[in-house]
DNA sequence: CGTTGCCTTGAGGTGCGTCAAGTAATGTGG
DNA sequence: CCACATTACTTGACGCACCTCAAGGCAACG
């Protein structure tokens, strides 16, 4: 049996679903792979006909630039259609990576199709999760074109934290994070130096510290008025479909 | 007879329509409207039960970010379908507004709805095209990210004349571009005088000159090489659906 | 014909990048 | 379990792309 609890969990808390549409849901997966940190699964550009769904560990969506520089589209945790997108896109801009240890499930683009036959409201719902990305990237745009560095990586921990409660994969405050402060710059439009410097001043006031690959809020309101954060962007209550 | 002409072509360009799809296409408007510039015609986070097809001029999705700065996180031109997305997320996450004088028809949800169930390909097409809209922001996260502001705007020029090829609005290599150099800063998220040194750098060079309300680009391999300009994050030639 | 919006240019400041060097943590083969 | 390499983190000094502040010009318009 495949765990796809989390991408259960993630789909039905912004969209309850009936048994036959869960059902559907669990009967996508074809096979499941186990992949190692810092591998990319899926290269820019190739053609495919079948989507994946993370099931445990943390993945990237990676652009690499014309002048040999690096960027993150989005970050995906357990429960995310990494790249639903390609149902419709069939070759993708960017490639997509592990960061630690990945269980994953291929997903047919055959069975999408039948399945979005059979239940239309499903076809909509996944359609949502695709503009969801589109919303969580034009969030990002503004925010690396308009804000400082630390309202940057403020935001980023809120959202993660938002994102990873919805998934039961955070304890209190803090959640497993598998990042270099590389990996953070290249998400956040910074040098890791920095990065490094944000993270050592989010530490000295008692909002956040990032160490072994764990994030630790110390100071959730604090940081969420640094980051002037307003979850609204990520869609945790939409309305009715 | 509504002219949706530029849709039309928008869309068959990328995914050729037999007759009966063109003709649910051509029914889909509902009112249309002619809007004057620089009006917002759709709020943030208001719910809404239709969708809106830019007929002609130009309009682009409005972010106001709690600093109160501003990011324009897409221009839209005649024949796209600026709020598809809210087909899905009923309330949009920006604001929508006209550049210049725009007409636009409006698409009850109600009729895209019965139109997908009866037409899937089209459904797939139209979800294709809220994926090139993540595609877009993701090309422009990872610019604003890593890409000096020459090079940005290089791009936003070669894009936009790609675009406006697509529907027809160009005429050589220049085009209308109804935009302020406020406007293009909100765009690429720097400064209006930084904006006008950069316009001043490329009218120097010879490579393009924007002035009222026009872009006339002079030397579009030259352009093309300072933007490192790689259009294939526009989709214009999908595999087949 | 004053007002307003947009463009233009200069002078000076700063947030973040680059360069450099050293320290810790992690892994790897003998 | 130790040499050693490698990768990640940290900090300082310095530079620059772009921002801020300021002032003036020009065209459109009521």
């Amino acid at each position: 049996m495949v765990d796809i609890e989390a991408h259960l969990l993630r789909v039905s808390k912004r969209h309850p679903l009936d048994p036959a549409e869960i059902a559907a849901i669990r009967s996508l997966p074809d096979e499941v792979r186990t992949i190692p940190p810092r591998k990319t699964v899926i290269h820019e550009g190739v053609s495919t006909n079948h989507s994946t769904l993370l099931l445990s560990g943390f993945m990237c969506r990676s652009k690499s630039l014309a002048n040999g520089k690096r960027h993150m589209a989005e970050l995906h945790v357990a429960g995310d259609f990494i790249d639903l997108h390609s149902f419709t896109l069939k070759r993708l801009d960017h490639d997509i990576e592990t960061l630690n240890a990945c269980q994953m499930a291929s997903v047919p683009h055959a069975r999408l199709r039948s399945m979005f036959a059979e239940f239309p409201r499903l076809a909509r719902i996944y359609w949502f999760h695709t503009n969801l990305d589109a919303a969580n990237h034009r969030y990002w745009a503004s925010s690396i074109a308009q804000m400082p560095a630390l309202v940057r990586v403020a935001t980023l921990f809120c959202e993660m934290l938002a994102r990873l409660e919805l998934v039961s994969l955070s304890r209190g405050n803090s959640f497993d994070f598998p990042l270099t402060q590389t990996d953070l710059g290249d998400c956040l439009g910074l040098t890791p130096i920095h990065v490094n410097r944000v993270l050592k001043s989010l530490r000295e006031d008692r909002l956040a510290v990032f160490r072994n690959k764990r994030v630790e809020i110390l100071d959730l309101p604090g940081l969420r008025d640094v980051a002037q954060f307003d979850p609204s962007y990520l869609y945790l209550r939409p309305d009715p479909l």
